[in-house]
Formats: structure tokens, C-alpha cells, sequence
DNA sequence: TGTACATCAGTGAACGCGCGTTCACTGATGTAC
DNA sequence: TGTACATCAGTGAACGCGCGTTCACTGATGTAC
């Protein structure tokens, strides 16, 4: 009874090769096989085994987010979830916060094909609006994690997470005003431009946080509302130079 | 040497009878003395203590999640920065859970403040505008701590905390509506002004976070972006009626 | 193709630590008479 | 006013637990010859 180490192959908890049957689940890049790999497979190279367990990891990370956020999360939850002894974590990531960037890296990947989605086309004011906010509520529905895991650490636990988030929504700000840039408001400062794309970002991430926590049946009733502020805001922006007060 | 704790008294941590001294720098209700309480002072009952002890709970809790947020706030920490004993906590809440409840409770009444000052005179849309703006500023600056919660725990880790936060931010929607609904929109909807009160709303939380973490020499700048921006939302609502497309 | 060696993802024992919670207690404050 | 008893905020020891991190290791994969 003293050997059972040695036995070794017979083993309590799911190894690595096992991992990917549940892993795509939440990757949706590659197709969902369900056949586990054998020996009549090709063999897997160590790099690809190492960066299957390392998506494992991401995905259980993203999972796990979900009810405490990352400072609630722990290395030891995460290895247990992917099925590797605890120290293996530290193959891949040098701490909890360096999977925390990661992960926004990540999940702004996943934003930023949606931004690619919304320019396609979208000629008319009334037409980008529409589009826009079908595509970010088809988006929220499919990255459902992702956009969650961003909501919840633009204001959350660790600095360095949270500085990164922010500094990418900056970025799309940066983005957006130059896209408006391209309506018709091209006497605007690129300053009034940046107040505009702010309050639009804005907005967005609201509705975005509105979607994920929201009852599905809900969801016309919230993009009705993203429609109506968006236009909103657009036709007071081009309102605005005229009308303001001095 | 086994008699130590029979001793008793020079003890080498704080003890409730000097915790006031420090406590009211985050209160700010009460003048702010720094005479301790003395054999010659007025006596002080044994609720006034324990409401004391509780005060000095709330403060420590507010400071101490600045960093961490209430997911990573731990009963030992709080009871350490107030100077009892772990166990003493529960004499004053039953769990962390319920800190932050109370917590919620007291910020929005900070928050509530702000709304009543907001309200006091403020003729012309310029002049609202501009007041609520200063409003929001000089209580997000003298309610520091309050504000920071509010915002961390409106995503954060503990779901009946961010359930209250959000259910006082709809509270407060519904609230902004009603004012709303004595601007000249008399016509709208109750939907449409409920839709706008969101979006105002939202702005007002966007533009709080901001003020909370930027320099405050940014402060112009971030103020005369949140003026400009509601500006824009009036302007649009006014507006929108007659030039949305249909 | 076969052999000898290097690499390295994952293992498992061990550590010290801070955590929430239990429990019986102490002693100052409060109250009934 | 004095005494006897009740209340209860705060104490301190103890518990079992999950945590991050260290370390020497194993054994399959990869490479050089």
C-alpha cells in the first residue's frame, strides 16, 4: 500500500491528455472533437501538449472568475480544475496576476472582432446604430466570459489587471474618435471628438454589463434602450455645437 | 512567566478607549478632537462604546478594501486595524457579507446627500448642468472612501453586495426620471425617461470612477468633459423626438 | 536505424501563514431591590 | 446610598483548512551523433 505511488498510471484525477474533451467548450476556435487522443493519432508534440494545458488553464481561470473575480480566484482552484498538481501552474504563468493579463489580452481580442464586425458596411446614422448594438449583443451573448471578466476587473482587486483593462478601453476611445472623425462632423476638435467617443464607450460598456446579468427574454427591451441612447447622443452631438448654451 | 495573562492590562495592542482618536478622519461628521476620553470626561455608556467600536468597523472596512475590495477584505485585518480581538467582530455583524451591506447602506447615503444638494435652486439647463457637475465632484472628493466602494462593488465578488448597489442605482434612476419629467418633455413617455435617466446615470458613474482615480490636477479637464457630455445627452433628448429616423 | 544524453511538463511532499469560527472566560457597566 | 445579580463587549486559546511557494524528483519527448 506504500507503492501506490509507484503504480503511478492509474491515476485519481484527470491528467492533461484528457483536459481538451471539455476545454473547447468555452475556445470555440477549434472544432469541438469529442475523440480523445490515442494511439493511432499523431502524435502530439510536448509544445502543443504544453499549450493545450495552458488554454486549459485560461478557460478554467475564466470560469472560475465568474462568481469571485480574479482576486478571488486561487492557483490552487485553477490547477485542481484543470487537473494538474498544483506546482504545474508555474509552467505557464509566473503568478495569478500574469494570467489576469493575459486574459485581458484576451478577452480584448474578443472585442476588438467585434469593432471589425460593426465597420463592415453601416451607410446611414440610423442603420450604424442598428447595427452596432446587434453586434454587441450578439457578441456579449457569445463571449459571455469574456466581456465578464473584463466588467468586472476594469474596477477589481489587482492594479496591474486593472490598469491594463483600462488602458485598452482607452484605446478603443482613441479608435472610436477617429471613426467619427469620418461622420458628418468634420469641424469638430479632436478634443470634442474624444468627449463624444468617451460617452459612447461609455454607454456601451453599461449595456454590455446590462446584457450579462440581465434574464435573456429582457434583451429586446435593453437593445431597445442601447438604440434610443445611442441616437440619442449622436443627434445631440450634432446638435450640440448650434444649441449649447454659452 | 505562565501567569502573563492574568496580568492583564498593559496590554500591547490598541484597545477600543484610544481607537476614537483616529477614527473620526474618515467620518467627518463629528469635530474631529484628539482629547481622549479621561476619568473626568462625562462617562460614556456601554451602547455609546459599542456603537464606537462599530463606527471604527465601518472605517476600517472602507479604508482597508481601497486596495483589495471587499473579496479580499478579511475579518482579521479589520479587527487588527481597529484593535479588538478577531472574535470581538461578531459582536457588531454576523458576517463580512453583512459589513457590506451596511457599507452600501451608508455610501448611498452619502450619495442621497449629493441629490438633495443637486436639487436646491438651479433655473436654466446651462445652470443644471453646471451645478450637478460641481456637485458630483466636491462630494466624490469629501466622500472619497464612500464613492470607491460603491464603485468597486458594483461588479465586485460578493453577490448581495453588488444586488444592493444595483438595486439603490435603479432607485436612483427612477428618481432622476421623475425629476426629468419636470424639464419641458412633458410629453415623453415614462419608458423614454427612465431610458434617458439610465443613460444620465450612467455617465454621472462613469465620470465619479474617473475623478476617484485620476491626478487632480485633471480635474478641469474631466469636469468640462462631464459638462459637455450632459450637455450633449439634453440636447439630444430635446431633439430626438422630432429627428430620429423613423 | 540505434544509442546516449538533454530538456522540461508535470509530480508530490513539505513548509509556514492567515483565514473564519468555536468556545469558555473576564470584568466593567447596568439594573433591581 | 449599598448590595447582589445580570448583561454583554471584548479576550485568548484552539481548531482545521486552503493558500502560495520551495524543492528534489520522474519519465516521456526531443536531439545529437
Amino acid at each position: 500500500m506504500t507503492a501506490a505511488a509507484t503504480e503511478g498510471q492509474a491515476r485519481e484525477h484527470v491528467t492533461p491528455d484528457t483536459v481538451h474533451i471539455r476545454a473547447p467548450k468555452l475556445v470555440g476556435d477549434e472544432p469541438a472533437t469529442l475523440i480523445p487522443v490515442t494511439e493511432t493519432t499523431p502524435p502530439e508534440s510536448r509544445s502543443d501538449k504544453k499549450e493545450r494545458t495552458r488554454r486549459a488553464i485560461l478557460d478554467a481561470a475564466l470560469t472560475l472568475t465568474e462568481d469571485t473575480g480574479l482576486a478571488g480566484l486561487s492557483l490552487r482552484q485553477v490547477a485542481k480544475e484543470v487537473g494538474i498538481v498544483p506546482t504545474a501552474f508555474y509552467r505557464h504563468f509566473d503568478s495569478i496576476d500574469q494570467l489576469g493579463l493575459a486574459l485581458v489580452e484576451e478577452s480584448f481580442g474578443a472585442l476588438r472582432a467585434m469593432i471589425r464586425d460593426t465597420r463592415q458596411g453601416s451607410p446611414s446614422l440610423g442603420q450604424i446604430v442598428d447595427r452596432s448594438v446587434d453586434v454587441l449583443a450578439e457578441h456579449v451573448r457569445d463571449q459571455r466570459a469574456h466581456f465578464g471578466f473584463i466588467a468586472r476587473e476594469k474596477s477589481g482587486g489587482s492594479a496591474p489587471v486593472r490598469d491594463a483593462v483600462r488602458r485598452e478601453f482607452a484605446y478603443f476611445e482613441r479608435e472610436l474618435a477617429t471613426d467619427l472623425a469620418r461622420l458628418p462632423m468634420e469641424h469638430w476638435s479632436a478634443d470634442d471628438l474624444r468627449i463624444l467617443s468617451n460617452l459612447i464607450v461609455g454607454s456601451m460598456i453599461a449595456t454590455s454589463e446590462e446584457i450579462l446579468r440581465a434574464d435573456p427574454r429582457d434583451l429586446p427591451d435593453i437593445k431597445h434602450r442601447a438604440r434610443t441612447q445611442l441616437l440619442m447622443v449622436i443627434v445631440g452631438a450634432l446638435n450640440w455645437k448650434s444649441s449649447a448654451p454659452s
